[in-house]
This record gives C-alpha cells, sequence and structure tokens, in this order.
DNA sequence: GCCGAATTTGCAATAATGTTGCAAGTTTTT
DNA sequence: AAAAACTTGCAACATTATTGCAAATTCGGC
C-alpha cells in the first residue's frame, strides 16, 4: 500500500526510487518545501539535478503546486484535490508565518474571487497570508 | 520638477544618477519589473550590483514593493500610496497576462479580507491572478 | 523472469543570479 | 571648500538553475 507508489501510478509516471522519496518526504512534512529543503530532508543522497527534474514532473502531472514567493525561491506543496495535469485546483489560500518562517496550505480557506477591471479575464488566483500561525502565536 | 527626485528627496535618499535612473525606468513602465528587466532597460549601463543595492534600498524606503512569482525571480513595482519604511500599503490585486506575460498592479482592487482557521493571526496579504489582460483579451 | 525500448539518473560543464569587501568616486553637511 | 557620510563599481566568491550525454533503471511484451 505504498501511498507514493499509487499517486505516481495514477499519473502515468515510472516509479523510481527518487520520485519516491521526495513524494514520501511532501507526505510527511505537511508544510510547503523548497528545492533546497528537499536536498536537505533527503535520507540518500540525490542529486541536484534530478530534484529539480523531478519537482517539475510533478508540477506538470498536477501532483504538487508552486506557492508565490517574495524572496526568489519557489515553494512547492502537495496538491490535495485531484489535479489532473496542466490542470490545478490549488485555489486556496497559503500562510507564511512570520515566527517559524513555515508555509502552510489551507485547504479549507479558497481564494475569494474579485472584481477586476473591464476586458480582464481571470484564470486562476492565488493569495500569500503572511502573519502569526497557531503554534507561534502566543 | 524632475519627478524621481523629489521622490528620492521626500525619502531621504541621497540622490544620484543611478537611483533616479532606475525610478525613471518605474516611472515610465507602468508595469512590474524584474532586476534583468531593469538591466536590460538601462540607457547607461549600470553595474549589476549597483542594481541590487538600488531595488533594496527603495523597498527598504517604501518606495517600491515587492511582487510574488512562481519562477524565482522577484518583480518590483512602485507603491502608489505613500508607503512609509519599513510599513509597506501594496494590499492592491496585482494581474499576470499568460499572454503578454506582463504584470500589472491592480491599484484599484483591494485584497479582500479571508476567515483564517482559529489562532491565525495575519498581518498582511497578496494575491496574485493570472489571466488574460485587456490588451490582450480578444 | 528475461530482453529490448523507453525513460530516468548522475556527472560534468556552463549559465544565470545573488552577495560581500574594499578602494575610488559622489553627494551632503558644515 | 573641505570633511564626513554615503554610494558606486570592480573583483572575487557563493548559490542556484540548466543542458548534454553516457550509464543505469524501469517498463512492456513475451
Amino acid at each position: 500500500m505504498d501511498q507514493s507508489k499509487n499517486i505516481l501510478k495514477r499519473n502515468g509516471l515510472s516509479i523510481t526510487e527518487g520520485r519516491k522519496l521526495i513524494l514520501e518526504i511532501f507526505l510527511q512534512s505537511m508544510g510547503a518545501l523548497s528545492h533546497a529543503d528537499i536536498e536537505k530532508s533527503a535520507s540518500v543522497s540525490l542529486d541536484r539535478v534530478t530534484i529539480y527534474r523531478t519537482l517539475q514532473t510533478f508540477v506538470d502531472s498536477g501532483i504538487i503546486h508552486q506557492i508565490p514567493t517574495t524572496d526568489n525561491t519557489i515553494l512547492y506543496a502537495l496538491c490535495k484535490d485531484s489535479c489532473e495535469a496542466g490542470h490545478h485546483h490549488d485555489n486556496h489560500v497559503h500562510f507564511i508565518c512570520m515566527e517559524c518562517e513555515k508555509t502552510i496550505c489551507m485547504d479549507e480557506v479558497i481564494v475569494p474571487k474579485v472584481q477586476l477591471p473591464k476586458g480582464f479575464e481571470p484564470v486562476n488566483a492565488a493569495m500569500v497570508v503572511k502573519g502569526m500561525c497557531s503554534d507561534c502565536h502566543n
């Protein structure tokens, strides 16, 4: 019942050690991870290039999604809903704690629609809230 | 009536050629710019390092603000309201056109408040909408 | 299970991006 | 006009990302 194996299979990807490992890291972490986070937390050493390529593959397949940040890194997090290739449903709010620096996907808080000026056609929207998370807020 | 000069003066910064030039580029562009964009569009050649430092200075002073992206670059755009040092008021929505790739500040569309789970304390929120801009939408 | 085809990985090389120290040059202050 | 404060550019370095290619792994049919 290897969960990571199933996810890979479901998305029509070859099942390899590296992919399973990276997927495990996501499944265990809960929060969002950067390339560097994954490189650090990999028990077995994975080549940097493999990590880049695997993350890209996962994004393309809809297994993970990207979270915009203002510090020239990209964060990645598991998609909860069944995202299909090239068609993400990550319409939830992301929360960055200014204390512990963790990024959390708030799957239950969906991004509200906004009224755009005439002529602008929205396709998708991302929202990132900064503040204090429940653990640090005391 | 050098507008760039005034902005610098108002923020207590030394008035130098490089700063005026970069500020002009922002004033003329309307949209959001990356470090690379500025490097390209500078008529006079500016040192890469100077651009990095100037952008940081402008962010610190509240002249420009950062826009989160999912492609490991940072975009910068002029703050419309009077932002003070260390205290930005860039609570407006950003729009990225998937056709022309431009990023536009929608100063009139403010980021809506969302209801966060218990214990989470928001400080500020950013919102990025992707889609078709009015120029490309035809 | 074995074998060939297709895919994936790791290494090396290269490119792009970001940072720091310091001397020389500018701007501001007095 | 000179001193003090600040800014710039260069050089060196560090980090992060991309590409080509050969070796290794995985997949599919048998």
